[in-house]
DNA sequence: TACACAAGCG
């Protein structure tokens, strides 16, 4: 598939000008054979026309160049299609320089020119140039307005998108009836596309109404866009909604609500959904359809129908597509299967900034930080930069591996070396490590002297750490920032609980479990997703909805015979309850993992390995019993949970129990 | 001859 746009990046030096790299005409030649004359300036808006028309931007440039070397005088209609070409090459310094030609040939007035230049300005970055030719324009039309407010969506500034589409309607008023201020359908679409960028439900139930008034809402642009919108904010229900009331469909909208339902954890209905798309058959999966797929069986661990995809993204001659070859990477890491994903890497040609730093957080998630960072030094060996995410994903790496000096050497270097400021997210990593490795006081002080303002990560991963290191003078510290910055989130209360039951203080456990009774706060229901034959069953805390329930209840009853046999004792302080202690047992044994491990291991061979994805972090009973387990019975067994994943063999972890 | 909506990394 062919990229959208030319991988120019935005803002880096333009290497491309009219008077070398557009100069030779050799292929533009050919062409001619189609229009002859070339001293004719149509023929030659024709030809750059049709090169534009048909993604040849470099083409099209060229032929501009060739013509106005042969000193014919370029017409309104050449600037359009040549300014387009710039745009699309997201050329500024050729741009700017057609800019210069269409003033010298008065042409800048033109509606078709100016549009073409707040498009070209807006998506090379250029805000500020693209609004001075808006300015300028005398009497604007629908795309003027139109294309002003897309400038300000493609440069993340939805409320000035916003803000101007008011303008745009009290001009619509103002010149009632001219037929060529009328908000259009395309307009909406901006418009749309502006609320997904603020995300606010509020606004973007205000432009749906809009949108229903003006007699809209069946356009299928404005269908998917408004899909998007709900999305962005959150209304996964209502984007549905939006899509099962379209009464025309196409390939768009059906990619628009797969990707809804992936990017916001609902994976099964994601997949539900593309295989509902196969079935009917109307519209043609391609390779945004197979991203979107991809993230959902990333998520949820589905690694069956990954393969399957993948398998598909071959037959349909993918592999070289990035973004694809991205998500295939990132689906095998997240599937467990980390040396499928570097084989897949290594396949791949074209590799950005993403795919590099896809394969770096696959081995950090997997606790292989030595293999990150090869990757991460062969990614800068190569002159590829890392980005923000690339420094999260080594710092991280480092962090679940205990690799105290180089996160410390990379953290301190990203700035010096890359211009690169440490955001929230690098200091949680540097907290996290610090704080597991013992050095809690150096953790604390380095949040204290952060540039930014700590958030709950921050004092979480420390509040952690207080925990396995028993300091409760610091945890308190923790717990009553956290309170202010995250009142509702009930895990902070807990953990605080198990650090004074730790401790022996009861009367201040009693105080906290007061606290979080009085606030009617419940814990985030865990729950463990598990693939069988290509299905994935989902199981909650004490689950009684799975058709074989019962079977795995006794199954478990079994298993911790022989536990007890080989010398188990569970760990109570692992919940907080206020029950007696054979009570707390029977909590534990009901963890969401473990009844995924139980029926994987009741319904799979003897010698598969089974693979859990849990949405909490896995507790210290938990994960004692799965080591057990992986010895007894002999199973690998492969547990990925909110923070990383978990290789269960021959009761070790490969996280040597440091998570 | 112009303007819009869908995919990947923490």
């Amino acid at each position: 598939m062919k990229s959208p746009r030319a991988p120019i990046a935005r803002g880096a030096p333009s290497f491309i000008f009219f008077r070398s790299r557009y100069s030779t005409d050799a292929n533009v030649a050919s062409l001619f054979d189609k229009y002859v004359d070339r001293t004719n300036v149509h023929s030659w808006n024709s030809v750059i026309a049709e090169l534009a028309r048909g993604g040849d931007s470099v083409e099209a440039l060229r032929a501009f160049a060739s013509m106005r070397r042969a000193s014919l005088k370029p017409n309104r209609s050449t600037f359009p299609c040549a300014i387009k070409s710039c745009s699309a090459l997201l050329d500024l310094f050729s741009g700017k320089q057609a800019h210069q030609q269409a003033l010298k040939f008065g042409y800048e007035p033109d509606l078709f020119v100016s549009s073409a230049l707040i498009d070209m300005y807006s998506k090379c970055g250029d805000l500020g140039d693209a609004r001075k030719v808006f300015d300028v324009i005398p009497q604007k039309n629908v795309v003027s307005w139109t294309s002003m407010i897309a400038g300000y969506v493609q440069n993340d500034e939805g409320r000035e998108a916003l803000s101007l589409f008011k303008d745009f309607l009290v001009e619509e008023r103002e010149r009632g009836g001219d037929a060529e201020v009328f908000v259009d359908s395309v307009a909406m679409t901006s418009v749309l596309s502006a609320c997904s960028h603020a995300s606010n439900e509020v606004t973007t139930k205000g432009v749906h109404g809009f949108v229903v008034k003006r007699g809209f809402y069946g356009v299928l642009g404005v269908g998917n866009a408004l899909m998007d919108a709900y999305a962005k904010c959150g209304k996964v229900a209502t984007s549905r909604k939006v899509f099962d009331e379209m009464t025309e469909k196409d390939d768009f909208s059906w990619n628009s609500m797969i990707a809804v339902y992936a990017q916001n954890g609902h994976a099964v209905e994601a997949l539900q959904l593309f295989a509902q798309m196969i079935k009917d058959g109307d519209s043609d999966y391609n390779a945004v359809t197979l991203s979107a797929a991809l993230l959902a069986c990333a998520c949820s661990g589905a690694l069956r129908v990954g393969k399957c995809i993948h398998d598909q993204v071959m037959k349909m001659d993918l592999e070289d597509n990035v973004i694809v070859g991205t998500s295939i990477i990132d689906m095998y890491c997240k599937c467990g299967r980390v040396e499928m994903a570097r084989r897949a890497f290594d396949r791949m040609r074209d590799k950005n900034v993403r795919t590099w730093t896809t394969m770096i957080a696959g081995y950090g998630m997997h606790g292989r930080a030595r293999e990150a960072l090869e990757v991460f030094y062969e990614m800068i060996r190569t002159g590829v930069r890392p980005n923000y995410v690339t420094f999260v994903s080594v710092l991280a790496a480092c962090s679940h591996a205990g690799l105290v000096d180089e996160a410390w050497h990379w953290f301190s270097s990203m700035l010096r070396e890359y211009n690169i400021e440490p955001g929230i997210e690098h200091y949680g990593c540097i907290v996290d490590l610090l704080g597991r490795a013992g050095y809690v006081n150096k953790a604390y002080e380095l949040i204290k002297g952060m540039k930014v303002k700590p958030d709950f990560v921050i004092w979480g991963s420390l509040l952690g750490a207080c925990r396995t290191h028993n300091n409760v003078e610091l945890a308190e510290i923790s717990a009553s920032k956290l309170f202010e910055l995250d009142p509702d989130n009930c895990g902070y209360y807990v953990l605080l609980c198990n650090i004074y039951a730790d401790a022996e203080r009861w009367e201040d456990m009693e105080r906290i479990r007061a606290i979080m009774n009085s606030r009617g706060l419940v814990k985030t229901p865990g729950y463990s997703l598990v693939e069988l034959k290509g299905r994935v069953h989902m199981f909650l805390v004490g689950d009684k909805g799975h058709p074989q329930h019962e079977k795995i209840y006794e199954y478990l009853e079994k298993i911790y015979v022989k536990l007890k046999q080989a010398g188990y004792l569970p760990n109570i302080t692992s919940v907080v309850h206020d029950v007696e202690h054979e009570e707390k047992e029977i909590t534990l044994q009901i963890h969401s993992e473990k009844l995924a491990v139980a029926f994987g291991i009741m319904n799979s061979a003897p010698g598969t390995v089974i693979q859990v994805i849990k949405n909490l972090r896995v507790c210290t009973d938990c994960h004692t019993v799965i080591k057990l387990i992986s010895k007894i019975f002999n199973r690998e067994i492969v547990v990925r949970d909110a923070k990383r994943f978990h290789h269960f063999r021959n009761g070790l972890c490969s996280c040597g129990d440091y998570w």
